[in-house]
DNA sequence: GATGAATGAGGGTTCATTCAT
DNA sequence: AATGAATGAACCCTCATTCAT
């Protein structure tokens, strides 16, 4: 952006200096705002937490607002990348949407607060679309394996992808939310359902026999019990 | 000092008076609310709105923080209510399955605002307890639906509930979302989708032949298009 | 004050009613105001004591000021009686003292929180006069005792009233407070020390020589002159 | 980040500035509380005093509270170093107590609307233990004086001390108050009074036989023990 | 670049007082 | 005379942001 480039090696080094500080306030600011919420945590708590005056966190972003849109891009970024390396690698659809519901449930255990954080943020401000395009990256992910999956003729041709996606996303994020309040980190009877739930509703081909014998598999392995929610079920 | 029942018409007057503007402000609370969120509204800014001094609010609220608690109440046992009421009546599970899918979504439709503020309302208070309660009794009309349909036979005995629950009703909630992002009032594919995909994973007795003729009968009515959402699906 | 007199009967019956709620409500305010100050104290909470609307109190007492006025001033009086009767019938000047002190003391320590509400009360208010003036009627029970001990010839001639007064006044004040604060009822070495005190400082031809010629020094150094002080003496 | 000593001239200016402001805003506070006491002036009033704004003050102390009680802790140390000094280099006890009399008649006159603040603000508070520990380090100098005496042999040892303090200090107190509110500053009078009084009354040896014979009467009466005071006498 | 003192607008809440019923 | 809902001015405190050093 300017013409005249310093001297590289001082350059790095000072680039290197700011982008860790920036980390490290980033990272700093993730921990406080996590605990105490967009409204309660204040700019004076993650300079503290860090060591730095108040004024120094100005420095790197000009807002707070700002601050909680860098924290937020780089948590959606980083998991989109997850995701999408999850998905790799998987021979079939259903491997691959096991595996993304692996790893969005981890992530639902692992960052709970945070996702909440984002979903908190979000309302009443005008500039969401920000925001709300990088959870719209991450979803692709979901598009995109249904889609290959219809391509590749695993799917039903016949599906409208936006609804099995919501469908499937839809069910991935609320479980997640009921494993994480109850402190459950046992993740597998969700998978199983959702596997075979959507192997059943959108797997070409018919689902008869092949469809018992994998659910006879799948019971096996996860002990499914027969457990009637009272209403302390949520 | 007062007789156990004075005159019923100056008495219930008066009450009447006192119930009408608490009423007054609930709703006046809940369109400034749900406009701008918890923090951002303010306690003037409801009192304004039914013309009022803000001390008033106070008469019939003791805080702020009361005055949501009481929108958030009212509004969770009423959509309680009715979801309890459109299941009611129906024959087998899954036509009742669809009637709440349906209660679910219109109310998300004509809602999302309130529903995205309780869960903003939700986090980061100790008291949570209060209004998360509320949501349980809400998704405790889910559960009861499916346990209604276990113990009648219409639905796998080997299934647990609360991972059929969450399934249903996290797809439910997400689709909700999407249609009011997207504006589509078009509810039927969401619906379909999901009280199909329901029937081929849980419902008792298999799958096979029941299933095509079923699915056969649905891509007829909602004339479900092939459709490939881009990046922006969302 | 009104010409046309109301049936005696009807009248009495409805003053006697009248004055029987008045005080009520003043000895309601004593309670409230004793245990939380002026300033914490609400109207309503009065109200609320005696089991009336807050706007009846604006029926009897025309501001919360007043209010509390009104009990300053029944106290006050009242205790200016007492301390009057206290007084009376005793034989000689110390004795008449020593009645005092015992009446202050034990007024002290059943009315601490009235006195102190007092001393709050006063201070930062224009119209203090009013009650300081209570005050001083009060203190005019002591001036009085000694002027009549002076008169009849117990007391020194040389003495000025004032400074003896101030100085039996305050000490027995202070020891007032220091004995309710330690929770301690037993005034008798408080009265004892005072009094005899009083007997070796101010008592008529009772000091030997070199006290007199100490004496003789100080009146000499200040010049004391005999005053005696009225009502306006504080 | 800084070394254990950076350059004393520029730290100590900066610090310097934050120190001369706090006592900036004490005397501002002290001046504005007086006139108007704790309830009547506002945190506002304080601010505009010294020209900064509301915010300001919040950066030296956490809450009104806190101010008040800051400048009636620097208020007190300072009297009570003040009456320390007055008593030092006296050689006996009269002479002693003089001068402390002096320097807290002196104190009244100059002081008056504080010692009220001190009185007022007092009450109807939980944390009133500081605020008064404060006041009992201040007594506690004329504690220290009468025990000191009384080692000495200057004064009767038969003498309780609290008596004899809140005997003399309440005297003073109360006779400063008068002083005050008459607006004259001579106060001569008042302490040879008092003066001429302790030493008729707890001089040790100078009693003729009739005191004597009064004082073992009282003794017998009123079982005087010979209790000396620490700092926690009050 | 870093600092941290200063800013000041803003909001929730209180409560004495009024007045229509 | 009694009621109690309504009023609205007042005030403490917070905290994102600025800027002189």
């Amino acid at each position: 952006m300017s013409l005249d480039d310093p001297p590289p090696t001082a350059r790095s080094t000072r680039r290197q200096r700011v982008e860790e500080k920036e980390r490290a306030i980033l990272s700093a600011a993730r921990r406080i705002f996590e605990g105490k919420g967009y409204v309660s945590a204040r700019v004076a708590d993650v300079a503290a937490a860090i060591g730095v005056a108040e004024g120094t966190i100005y420095t790197y972003f000009p807002t707070k607002d700002a601050l909680v849109r860098a924290m937020l891009e780089s948590f959606w970024e980083g998991i989109t990348a997850e995701a999408r390396a999850a998905v790799d690698g998987h021979p079939d659809i259903f491997a691959r949407l096991e595996a993304l519901a692996k790893s969005h449930l981890a992530l639902c255990i692992r960052n709970w607060s945070f996702l909440e954080l984002t979903l908190r943020f979000l309302p009443g401000r005008s500039q969401d679309a920000q925001t709300r395009s990088l959870m719209r990256d991450y979803v692709a992910v979901f598009d995109e394996t249904f889609a290959t999956g219809q391509d590749k003729g695993e799917l039903m041709e016949e599906a409208e992808l936006w609804v099995a996606r919501d469908q499937f996303y839809g069910a991935l994020e609320y479980s997640g939310r009921t494993l994480m309040l109850r402190g459950n980190p046992d993740t597998a009877p969700v998978i199983n359902a959702l596997i075979s739930s959507f192997r059943a509703t959108y797997g070409a081909g018919g689902q008869p026999k092949a469809l018992e014998g994998r659910l006879a598999k799948l019971e096996a392995k996860s002990a499914i019990r027969v457990v009637r929610p009272g209403k302390r079920a949520l």
